[in-house]
This record gives C-alpha cells, structure tokens and sequence, in this order.
DNA sequence: GTGAAAGCGCTAACAT
DNA sequence: ATGTTAGCGCTTTCAC
C-alpha cells in the first residue's frame, strides 16, 4: 500500500492524504478522520526513503562503533547505551543506523555517512584526549553529540558525561570517613578520558583530606579480570598494603575478589571494596549486586540523554554546544566493609 | 555533491556517471577511470535514500531488538552479535537499522519495517518454543534470519544455533570422565529454546552413562548473579551434594565462585565447575578466563554468520531455508579439577 | 479545503 | 559506448 493507491481509494489527491496524515491544519476534520482510519485500515506507512527524500531530513541517526583488533572498553558499554538511545529514538519515529567498523575506517565511515545524507546526526562514542573525530564532524557540518568528553582545550562542541571525577572523590572520600587511610585505586587505562578523571577525583580527595596518595597503590590497565587479580595482588601483599580498594569496572572487579580470597583474606573485615561501573545490563534488574559495593550511574541514562539532545539539536536547527553532567549515586552494600578506626 | 553536478562537471550525461560507478560493463574503461577519479576527487557518494527508492533494494538490514522489563537474557549477547553482523554489513555495504522496542510493540516494529521499506531483511533474536513472530516475518514475506531455534515442529525457515544440546552432554561427559557422577546444572529459564537443549544435553550423558540425574541438581532460573550464588549454595549444602557443577553463564558462575568460597569450600578441590557462556567480550582478549573453565562459542561468530546467511539469501532471492548448527569448543583450565576416583 | 504539478537524487528501460 | 526519458513514493509550492 502507497500514498497513490490509498488517494485513489479514498477519491483524494495524494497531497490531500498526505496533509492529513502529517497533521497540517488545512485539511477538514472529517477528511483526515476518514484518512487516518483508511490508512490504519490499509496497514499504510509512509515509505522512508521516500519521504526522507523529499523532506531533505532523513529522520535517522547513525552511531559509528569502531571495532578494534584489541577489545578494549567499548564492548559491554554498548549495549546499554544503545538500548537507551535506541528507546527514545523509537518513541520519536527515528531510526538507529549502527556503523561496527574497523577504527581505521571511522574517518571514512562519517565521512559516508554525511555525504550519502543517510542520517540527521551522529552520536560520537569513546573520545581521547584532543580527539581528530571532533574536527571531523564539525567540517561536515552534521549535528552530533559526544558521549563523553575529550579532555583537551576545545569543549565546544555537544556533550553527555558521567562525572566520573567527582565520583572517584566521593568513593574516596567515603573510606576516608570510614577511617582508612591507605586506599588502592585499580583504573582503567589512563590515556581514555574517563579513566584519568578517575584517578583526578581520586587525588582530589586526598588533597582535601592531606593525605599523601601513593603511586604504587594506583594501577591502570586493560578492564579485564586478570589485570584486576594481579592488580590487587600487588598491592594486597605489599608490607604498606591499602585497607580498602577502589575498582573501576566490575569485571576488574571480580579479578580483585579473587585476588582476596587466593590470599585468605576476607571482603568487609581485611579489606573493603568499592567498584564503580556504569554497566547496568550486569545487575539483575539493575539492583544493586551482592558481592560489591558499586556507585551506581548507568550507561544507559547517558544513551538517552545523548539521543534526546541530538534529536534537540536537530530539531532547533541550532548547533550551539549543549552539556549534560551527570553525578552518579554511590550505593553502600556489606562488602565496603566495616568502620576501621585507625 | 550529486549525481546531476558530478555529470555536468565532466560533461557527460547522468546515466553515464552512475554505470561508470556502480561497474556497468558498458562503460569505457577510459570514462570509467575518469568518472571515478572525479567522484572521489569531489567526494561523492551516492545518496542512499534516492539510490534505493529507484532500486527497490534497500541496502540495510533490520534488527528488532525487545526491550522488557524484566531484564531478561537478551542483553549482554547483543552487543557481541551485533558487532559480528555489523562488520559483516560493513564489508558488504549495507547498513544496519537497529530497532530497540517495548516486546509489546515488536510486532508492530516488523510490520512498520515491512511497509515502510527500510530493510531488505531482519534478524530476529531470542525465539521462544512455537513463537509467533515466524509466522508474522513468513505473512510479511520479508527474508529473515533467526538466532536461535523455536523448537516446535515448523523448522521451516533459516535459523543459525550453536550447538547448545551436544555442548552440555559433551561437558558433562567431560566430567564423568574425570569420574564424577553426581553432576549439578545451573540452567537459564527453560522455556527459552537454549536452556531447554542445554539441559536435554545434560540428560543424554547421563543415559549414555546409565546415571539418573537427579532433579534437586538441576535448576533453571534467570541468569543472575544471585540466582547462581543461592542455587550452588542449596545443591552444595545437600547431603547428596554434586562435585562437579555446569553452569549456563558466565555471570550465574560469578555467583556461584562467590557460594563456593563463601562456605569455606575450594574450587578445584572439592568442587569443580564448567560454565558454558558465548558471550567473549566478558573475557579479556577473548581469552579463556582464569576464572572458570568454558565452553566458547562466540555469540560473535553467530551474528556474523546470521549476517552473511541473511545477505545470500537477499542476493540468490531464494528463500529456501538454510541452517547453520555451531559446534562449540570445550576450553578446559584448572578449576575443573584433579582426575577425582570414585 | 482540495488538487495539479514539480522535484528530491538516483536507476533502468529504451533509444541511438 | 553514451544519452533521453520515465519513474521510484513522497512533500511542497502554487492555483483554485
């Protein structure tokens, strides 16, 4: 079924079923009621291509995931992210077109993107510092929102960011009033923006309580089960070993728990652990999981917000950077352990 | 740039340009070089949206992802078998719509994808004993592809599986042959296709062995941390307890590490475990987890595959149905266990 | 309030 | 080997 059968059906000009359809205030009550139930009746939907062709917008937005030889972080973000930006596309009738391309090809992946006009914006995933995609998509001249941010001079551009910083300084600071005084912090690779924020609020808060932070109790490395093991190993058997550690990825996580009981040790009484993941989709039903303690901020959130504030831009044809900044909850559960005076 | 400027630029006709770029053997080769030459030098790539509005062909292929409320299975598998269609697409030049819907609007997401026109085909995920979205993808007479069997007897359509069933009787012959007889399973919910073949898996080892399976072994419940930890804590703490555990992923044996230690037990020692989880982007590098023995088979795998079996079935215009079974591979690390006599 | 006609950017007969 | 023309399904002037 098409615009030119369901016109000649109903005795009408296409123009006239289209105006109806598409709401505009010219067309009669009656005709567009007659209209409506017509198309419903007929199991009509405006074809895509078509429209789109015609209106110039293509009601579509495209994430480009680059795919790496090394696994890197990306992964298990996407899929929350994508969930969340996915539910608020569909409720705005746009369509999600995902790009999974080699890094090497994402220069040309949004280059294709915006010449071929196949979508109305982007979503940019994963920045580094002083980011070359930025300029990129700023020459193209396609509306696009970063998730996350790059950490260099240039912020002017659209963004949607957990506060990881103040995060790391909250869990930090939470031990600090529970009386440790020697905290561990197992990050993630500090040459991705989010992790070095990380470490910074993790700084933040042993300058606020003048506590010297020592350089062998912070380990970056790859989010990976084994490089959370081994992290804490060191640490946990060194003569100056932290009281309480601070993970940034559950899957590091569950490294580090087995790290403490390889080691005869015991979650909550030697050591406390606090881990911070933004990854829901983990915790069933998002409640909060038995084993750790975590500060709770989900992907998922972000991916909406960042889609809602695309379709924003789109809509107001008005480019002009917009932010979102947000703080995470920090939930307490038993594995943080105990009050340790000093 | 557009077709119409391109051709006035070299002063050819449009037709021309457009059979010089999409090879038409008509073409001079002299032309050919030259249109070519000019599009890249100009930057130009044809406008999807026109392109298949003259074809017909879309070029893109639809994923309905549903979203429930309960968080179900579904969501750590997409990400790894969206990124294998999605480099699969990449390579073939198609693009991927992803819809994330309510599972209450899914139905009327096929239909919008079929009336509409945007896909050439869809995927279809997670199908459930007798489910009615096949007979709905058949009526749309779209070409789909699903991931996964519906085990009813209509298996007449194309479908790409691991090899779920062989995998567990293979992992549970693996561990009488290290001479452990009471076995436990920690199953997913058995009214999803898999779980209901994992456990049939289960059972025929047992038959080959002459072993009654014991119904307080096995139980099936979402996988969870929670229900892996309280499902080993009640088998293990039975008089008849089992020795060795199979448990259906990788997030449920996190709980189940967490029961083990938890009751003073030892991993390896006095109980042995097999998780079987397709998921590798849990695992660093795709590596076996120093964790958990696994039976891999990558979700990752199968969504490229799907992709492929989809796409040659668009391209021959054949619908007759294809199957890919995939036969896992038992990965086997410390944690199963010494050779334990009866 | 409704309709006729042009056009979005491309491909595919049908010429030549 | 190249060009002319019609048309994919829709929206959008412009007329009435």
């Amino acid at each position: 079924m098409n615009l030119k059968k369901l016109s000649t059906l109903l005795g009408l000009s296409q123009t006239t079923v289209s105006r109806a359809l598409n709401d505009y205030p010219e067309v009669s009550e009656a005709t567009r009621a007659r209209v409506k139930a017509a198309a419903t009746a007929h199991n009509y939907t405006a074809n895509t291509r078509a429209k789109s062709l015609a209106t110039g917008r293509s009601m579509a937005i495209g994430h480009v995931i680059p795919i790496s030889t090394r696994h890197e972080i990306v992964n298990p973000i996407f899929a929350d992210f994508i969930a969340g930006a996915g539910e608020v596309y569909s409720r705005n009738n746009h369509d999600m077109l995902l790009s999974v391309v080699p890094d090497k090809d994402e220069e040309r992946t949004y280059r294709e993107l915006a010449g071929k006009a196949s979508v109305d914006g982007v979503i940019m995933h994963g920045p580094r510092p002083n980011d070359p995609r930025i300029k990129l998509l700023k020459s193209l001249s396609i509306p696009f929102v970063v998730h996350g941010r790059a950490s260099d001079g240039d912020t002017d551009y659209s963004w949607v960011d957990v506060n990881n910083r103040r995060s790391f300084e909250r869990a930090a600071n939470f031990l600090f009033d529970l009386g440790h005084v020697r905290l561990g912090l197992i990050n993630g690779l500090e040459f991705m923006d989010f992790a070095r924020r990380r470490k910074d609020g993790f700084l933040d808060a042993h300058r606020q309580r003048g506590i010297a932070a020592d350089p062998a109790l912070m380990v970056s490395g790859e989010m990976a089960e084994d490089v959370g093991y081994q992290s804490a190993r060191d640490m946990l058997g060194r003569a100056e070993a932290p009281t309480a550690l601070i993970v940034s990825s559950m899957i590091m996580a569950i490294g580090v728990r087995r790290a403490i009981g390889d080691m005869g040790l015991k979650m909550g009484r030697d050591i406390s652990v606090i881990i911070h993941d933004d990854v829901l989709s983990y915790l069933p039903n998002g409640a909060d999981i038995p084993i750790f303690t975590a500060t709770k901020s989900s992907v998922h959130h972000a991916g909406q917000l960042c889609a809602q504030m695309l379709l924003d831009i789109i809509r107001a044809k008005d480019q002009t950077p917009r932010h979102t900044l947000l703080e995470t909850g920090l939930t307490v559960g038993e594995s943080t352990g105990p009050l340790r005076q000093r």
